[in-house]
DNA sequence: GTACATGCAAAAGATTTGCATAGCG
DNA sequence: CGCTATGCAAATCTTTTGCATGTAC
């Protein structure tokens, strides 16, 4: 499996270094659209790399979280999903979660009002509790099409 | 274990029977301020009900949640969080959560201004998505005081 | 009495850890 | 070459399921 630099530069400061599992997994979650999991990553790239272990998975995916490369999304039935994070405004987007199928839509409306919203908040919630906030999670939960 | 009929009126309608165990859990949920996983809750109730079984926590809060009387609160750690709903529009409310430490603070400012913004993006998001959305969750990721 | 609820033991999954080996830098 | 990363197997932990028994109504 070949390397890029791509996405290498981001790692600077870590002390880790940039191999090819590593590439691999960042490589496939910058081409999906889709939210995978651990096993959708493994089961994806077992295909094209059939030495690599879950365990490097798990590993990769804890470092990349740790470098806040990525986001992880809990939607509460036992299996994380992962989505990178672009570092770019405009890809700024929350999810729909379907309570049936699971289902994580992504929208990205409201952006503007949200912003707003969101800044006024975290300014009064960090004083308040002392608490500094480094992220934020808007999400409607619900039946998506099929499921209603 | 005695039962009590607080509770109860709120399964009507539903196919259930309102037991011992039911009523212990609902009560501690009801009772407590904290943010309690199946097993707290087991272990706390099992100091005043040796009998409980932990399958039973898990039903009864699966119950619950399809009910719509509690809410899961997914922190992604591999361990949900149950919370009762109360109902009550002055109980509204979201979370900071603790990135290090797993901590989860409620938090109810904003109410007026977060409705304003939710209700407009409900709205349109319903419609452009065909979704039913049901609920929404707000919820600030960082570090608590002890953490930073 | 009947159908639903319970508790135990076992199963199923997801994630983590120990350890010897491989490979980046 | 030194130290980190990897892969496997085993361990952990949470949650679910099968089944015989208990109990609400």
């Amino acid at each position: 499996m070949q390397k890029q630099n791509k996405w290498r530069h981001r790692f600077r400061g870590q002390v880790c270094r940039w191999t090819a599992p590593r590439q691999a997994i960042v490589d496939l979650l910058s081409r999906t659209k889709r939210h995978l999991s651990a096993k959708d990553i493994y089961t994806e790239l077992t295909k094209i790399y059939p030495g690599l272990g879950l365990t490097t998975v798990y590993r990769t995916l804890d470092l990349l979280s740790r470098s806040g490369m990525i986001q992880t999304i809990a939607i509460g039935d036992g299996q994380n999903r992962y989505e990178l994070k672009s570092g770019n405004k405009s890809d700024h987007h929350h999810h729909l979660i379907c309570t049936n199928c699971g289902k994580i839509i992504d929208y990205r409306e409201f952006l503007k009002e949200e912003l707003e919203f969101i800044n006024k908040a975290e300014k009064k919630l960090e004083n308040k509790f002392s608490f500094k906030i480094m992220d934020h999670n808007i999400e409607f939960i619900g039946l998506c099409k099929n499921c209603q």
